[in-house]
DNA sequence: TTCAATATTTCATTATATGAAATAAAAATA
DNA sequence: TATTTTTATTTCATATAATGAAATATTGAA
């Protein structure tokens, strides 16, 4: 039995209290979870934990095992980490979580270019908007745009991004163009839903300082790109960040609206967890992502 | 690969500088030695050893992977050690090395209650008058007798025993009893070669103090089982402890002279490396051993 | 009582560990 | 220099263990 094996699973088993969980975030099936602690209780000649069908409750010598299992294996990976760090091709898997939208337009070419120079560490990117819990998923780096969450972990900015109101040439030309923020209440806008509020959007404007406008239409989806192709199609009004519209708007099928009153700016960071030592394929894609989208 | 098993390989290897002493000492074979190195400097990305056939030494990665190696399995076996503790019936194997004759006199009929009592704990038992490294065989637990070596190790003081000068009734008949220590001299003395002075016999007496006898004879052992049977054959005299000569002192088969001097007196000793927390099965045997051979 | 969720056992398959024997390489010795 | 000795490595056949799919058992909830 590979002990640091048991070791992890154990652990795993102890946080979630369930083989289950344990056996899906360590990507094993759930019969060998049963097999580690069982091997790891006859093992040790002590049971960790009393468990039947459905329940588990960790015995005394469980906590105990826990405490110093989870030191060891600190104590393990720091060791690993530290000896990686003297590697001159570092080796390592790499799980990075990024905005859909974002993903697509800025880090694909530079997950590209860093495979290349970076050949064996392997990167295994989760594009998703959602805000993944970083120590349950195994997430190593997480982009995130807006507002942080919870300060456990260390935020690093990337690049800033700013909100443009788009509408196609014939959305306007049929529906008229909106003058002020206000006359965007009788546009069908089409709302991004992960936004803090969806059906409010702000401007920011030298003589009447932050507006607040609240908006409604047929349309709101968790994807810019897919609100982006709707406007795009003439649907209706979006307000989406330049990254997205650039290409929409250098090509003349989106015109930019408003222009005269400050839109959002939002900034993306690359979210990580405090260690004392980062493994060292993290902290190489971490600056290598800062330094390319410092440029941008 | 099991990562603990190949941590130990390699501190194992990095200790003894040597593939196959480290395989000796872990008992597994030279080859599998070699496959775990390979297997771990696969793994870390980095070499630990600069090695050919005949030589090996250690990279700088080699060194920070043991320091961090010999932590970590030292933090390993604590954690089991005090898992082991909770068990109500402690498991484990034990290395025990005793001395020949007083192992065979005074052990046996203890390990044998003491197996009785755990039938989980494994005994290794190496009769054995040599000093053996405690540390180097992997000996959990090591009698001796008479002067105690360097101080990194724990002693226990086991039982006293005294030394009695006998010879067969023939032997005094044919030549004479000696009355005198000195009168030894003139007589074939059977001498225990793994004494601190094996030609040197040593008494006290009220009268004269310490005496110092230079003997000599035809034949030297280093076991005293064997000259106290040569001594019941009539070969010589010998100067041997009483929980060998006993017996034959009952059966008259051995006759003690120069009762009137006192005899050297020794002590066995109980030897085990100090560590935060003994493993249960060495602390268990101990307290036994201890306990039984009070009553002697 | 039935259903749903979860742990465990069984079983066949695959992967890994293992050491004996052969091989290679380098120092010691003749 | 040639030979021997010592030690690490490779090869190879075999035994052992790891693994997950599927079936089974168990328990709380509906």
């Amino acid at each position: 039995m590979d002990k640091f094996q048991a070791m992890k699973v154990f652990c795993r088993v102890y946080e979630a209290e369930s083989f289950k969980s344990a056996s899906e975030t360590l990507g094993i099936s759930r019969p060998m979870v049963t097999r580690y602690i069982n091997t790891l209780e006859e093992a040790l000649g002590v049971k960790l934990l009393q468990r039947n069908t459905r329940n588990i409750s960790i015995t005394h010598a469980g906590t105990l095992y826990y405490k110093h299992g989870i030191a060891i294996l600190e104590a393990l990976e720091e060791a690993e980490n530290e000896l990686n760090d003297l590697s001159n091709s570092p080796k390592g898997r790499l799980k990075v979580s990024v905005p859909m939208d974002f993903g697509l337009s800025y880090m694909v070419p530079i997950f590209n270019e860093f495979q290349k120079l970076y050949p064996d560490i392997k990167i295994d990117v989760d594009f998703n908007d959602r805000r993944v819990d970083l120590t349950e998923s195994g997430v190593d780096i997480a982009v995130r745009g807006g507002a942080l969450g919870g300060d456990q972990f260390v935020a690093r900015p990337l690049t800033e991004f700013k909100g443009y109101v788009c509408a196609s040439p014939e959305y306007l030309s049929t529906f008229g163009e909106p003058k002020t923020p206000h006359d965007l209440i009788d546009h069908n806008c089409l709302r991004y839903s992960l936004a803090p509020s969806p059906n409010q959007w702000s401007f920011m404007d030298g003589k009447h300082g932050e507006m607040n406008v609240p908006v409604s239409g047929s349309f709101e989806a968790n994807n810019g790109g897919a609100l982006t192709r709707m406007a795009v199609e003439g649907v209706g009004i979006i307000y989406q960040p330049g990254f997205l519209v650039d290409r929409y708007v250098q090509s003349g099928q989106l015109v930019p609206i408003l222009t005269n009153f400050c839109g959002y700016v939002g900034k993306f960071h690359a979210v990580y967890t405090q260690r004392r030592l980062l493994p060292k394929p993290t902290r190489l894609l971490l600056e290598f992502m800062i330094e390319k989208l410092r440029a941008v």
